[in-house]
DNA sequence: CTGTAATCTTTATGA
DNA sequence: TCATAAAGATTACAG
């Protein structure tokens, strides 16, 4: 079920240990090595990445490096990442400065900035994180289809109506948004599971819906069986039609 | 740089730990015990951290609390950040959860969901991010530090009947529990709904309520005009039903 | 979050 | 037409 599509991203030239990385991913992700002015990686044009290690961070910090590529990279690109590599004890102790002052710029780039801060280990996890928001990004499944079972805080009314549905047996979010759209409020997808029937062969096994649902795709007679018990109490219907049937 | 100005944050009253290290700090930031709902630390009306330990950041990802939590976070806070406390090699192989799965949650959070991720080494740094973080907020206005706390919610997989009616609006699982035991089943429950008039005065405010539900205590007009209005679809009736009670 | 297993629906195929 | 098998899609669950 993963990914199939090969996912590709553009690296600055100078970013070599990271290509390297990449080479042995080939088979989930490609590259192509560019110069990059305002970036060390590239997603899609609104999503890039700028890779700083450690001690680099502080010292660029100082310097006031830090800062002008950071908001550059915000000017350039809607999604800006700083992934920040390796920020252990060694950096905080063997640089001359403050660790107040190195949260300080840390909280501010973060909350105030509002650059997306990503912390990894080493170089390897950077490019996990890499190939993790490449496939996000480019693995077509974004959207928003994970809004499943959250606390009924303020949902919009469409969510909390997909959010009601999602309580049946057999459902998850994309039955439930697909009801919703249909039928727009619970009541009327209830509505239509009652009188949605079962039909049922010669011999008594059951074969198909017949009512409401039979246009749409996805639900078949084991859902209306199982969700008209829970939602209407409904028992299962004994195929006894047959009587006056043969002779 | 720094103000003589005293800071002051409110702190959930579990967090014992971080109390004792701010202990130390009297002379430059206070804070208030209370029992938060939707954060750790509250440092303005727009600004609130959560803070997570590096093993519970993981745990809480697998059982969707940490999303639950963020979410709500993020929904009552202009400013909402995680500071991610510890995550370090012993969390990342001590849990039987993948690291890319780690990260792809790490990332999710941060530039997907935009939450600002602060990444410390332990509790002390947490204490000192929080520091400045306040400063920069409070350091030059008067503290404004009031808010108002938002229920918490674990949704169990209670009966499934309960769970359903649990998605409408202004319910949390007793009022649920009693809707069910009195009509058994959510349809009837809906139906009961449906069929709840509102009452107005004769000046148009809507008074109370007529019909099934007006036996039970708890439910009001306004509980039923929100759920009409989510179930139904309905409008709000505009009394105009004084016509002919005139002349 | 990610990946895999378990279910269900639908299409295809043979009796 | 019915019954079974295989394929495709979605949901449920574990790590």
């Amino acid at each position: 079920m993963s990914q199939n599509k090969i996912l590709h991203v553009i690296i600055d030239h100078r970013e070599n240990k990271l290509k390297t990385i990449l080479d042995k991913k080939k088979d989930t992700i490609t590259y192509e090595s560019k110069q990059l002015d305002v970036a060390d990686i590239v997603i899609t044009n609104d999503v890039a990445i700028e890779r700083k290690e450690g001690f680099d961070f502080v010292s660029s910090i100082m310097d006031n490096r830090l800062f002008d590529q950071l908001l550059r990279l915000k000017e350039t690109y809607d999604y800006p990442i700083l992934i920040l590599e390796g920020l252990n004890d060694e950096v905080f102790e063997n640089t001359g400065m403050k660790i107040s002052s190195i949260y300080g710029a840390l909280s501010f780039i973060s909350y105030k900035l509002g650059i997306s801060v990503i912390p990894t280990r080493n170089i390897e996890d950077t490019a996990i994180v890499i190939e993790r928001i490449a496939n996000r990004e480019q693995g077509g499944k974004d959207g928003m289809p994970i809004l499943s079972r959250k606390a009924p805080k303020e949902m919009s009314k469409k969510e909390r109506r997909s959010f009601i549905i999602e309580g049946l047996e057999d459902i998850g979010p994309k039955k439930a948004k697909t009801l919703i759209e249909k039928y727009k409020t619970p009541y009327q997808v209830f509505k239509a599971i009652r009188h949605t029937e079962i039909l049922y062969t010669r011999t008594g096994n059951p074969k198909s819906i017949q009512g409401p649902l039979e246009d749409l795709t996805g639900f078949g007679w084991k859902f209306v069986e199982k969700n008209q018990k829970i939602l209407f109490g409904k028992k299962k219907k004994s195929p006894q039609k047959k009587i006056n049937d043969k002779y």
